[in-house]
DNA sequence: ATGGTGGCCCGGCCA
C-alpha cells in the first residue's frame, strides 16, 4: 500500500494538479492539507471518478484536511472528537484498508511570542490525547500531513537563519518527540540520513530554486507499518512547473503489516 | 531593502 501527503495550498487551485498526480504516482490514500474550501465545495465527485473514497473536514477559507481512499474509507471522525476545537479544520481520520489514518495540518505558530505558538503546542499535546484514547501503537497507525515543524537541523536550509523563529524551536520539537514517544515513527527519516531534503519551499525569492527549505510534512507511523516500510520519497517535481503549491507530496510504500 | 509570492477574494489576512 502507497499512502501520500500533500498540503496543496488550496484544492480548488490545484485540483488539476492533484488528479494528474494521483494518476501519476497512484497513492492508495492521499491525505490533504489546506484544501481551503468548506465541505459543500469539495470535489468528491473527481476524486470517485478516478476510484478514490473520500473524507473532508473543512470551513471554507482557511485549513481544511481530507483523506482520499482508494481502499476503503470507514469510521470518519472530524477535529478531536471530545468537544475540543481543532482550531479551525485540522484533523481528519477515517479506517483506510486496516490502518487508522489521520490527516493533521498543526497551527503555524507564526512566533515564538504569539498566542499562535502557545495554540499550536496544545493542539500537538492533543493530538497525542486523542491517539492515546483511540488507538493502540501495536495496531497499524498513519498520521501524517504539515506538521509545522522541521523535526531536526537536517532539515532546514539554513539552522542559523532560524535561531529564534518557529519551525525549529525546543518546544515544538518536543512536542513533536513527545507524539512520536507514543509510538510513532518519521519513516522518512529512518530511511534517509541525509541533511537538506525538504518539503516545503516559500514562494518568496526563489527559495525552490535556491535550495532553502524546510522538511515539515511528515508521515508517522506505527512499528508494525514502519518494518513494512520499503521507500519513502518526497516528490519535489511537483514542485516544478506552472502554479505549483509551496508543498511536495510524500508518500510511503508498505508491504504487510 | 522589515521586502518578497501566492491564495483567499477585493482589503487585508495568512502562510
Amino acid at each position: 500500500m502507497r499512502f501520500a501527503t500533500w498540503n496543496v495550498n488550496s484544492l480548488t487551485a490545484r485540483l488539476p494538479r492533484v488528479e494528474a498526480w494521483l494518476e501519476e504516482v497512484q497513492p492508495d490514500v492521499l491525505c490533504l492539507q489546506e484544501t481551503k474550501q468548506a465541505d459543500a465545495a469539495f470535489p468528491h465527485e473527481a476524486f470517485a471518478a478516478m476510484g478514490y473514497e473520500s473524507a473532508h473536514h473543512g470551513e471554507g477559507r482557511w485549513n481544511g484536511v481530507a483523506v482520499v481512499s482508494r481502499v476503503g474509507l470507514e469510521r470518519v471522525t472530524r477535529g478531536f472528537g471530545d468537544g475540543h476545537d481543532d482550531a479551525g479544520a485540522r484533523l481528519v481520520a477515517a479506517d483506510c484498508g486496516g490502518v487508522r489514518v489521520h490527516s493533521v495540518y498543526v497551527p503555524n505558530g507564526r512566533s515564538l511570542d504569539s498566542e499562535h505558538y502557545a495554540v499550536k503546542l496544545a493542539w500537538l499535546g492533543g493530538l497525542r490525547d486523542l491517539l492515546a484514547a483511540t488507538c493502540d501503537p501495536s495496531q497499524p497507525v498513519v498520521v501524517c500531513g504539515d506538521f509545522n515543524v522541521a523535526p531536526d537541523d537536517r532539515d532546514v536550509w539554513d539552522p542559523a537563519a532560524f535561531e529564534g523563529m518557529t519551525h525549529v524551536s525546543t518546544p515544538e520539537r518536543e512536542a513533536l518527540e513527545s507524539l512520536c514517544g507514543w509510538g510513532l515513527v518519521d519513516v522518512f527519516r529512518r530511511l534517509h540520513v541525509e541533511p537538506g531534503v525538504y518539503s516545503w519551499w516559500d514562494y518568496r525569492g526563489g527559495s525552490f530554486h535556491r535550495g532553502h527549505g524546510m522538511r515539515i510534512d511528515l508521515v508517522l507511523v506505527t512499528e508494525s507499518l514502519a518494518v513494512a516500510t520499503t521507500a519513502a520519497e518526497i516528490d519535489r517535481e511537483a514542485r516544478k512547473g506552472p502554479r505549483p503549491s509551496d508543498h511536495a507530496p510524500v508518500y510511503v510504500d508498505v508491504t504487510r503489516f
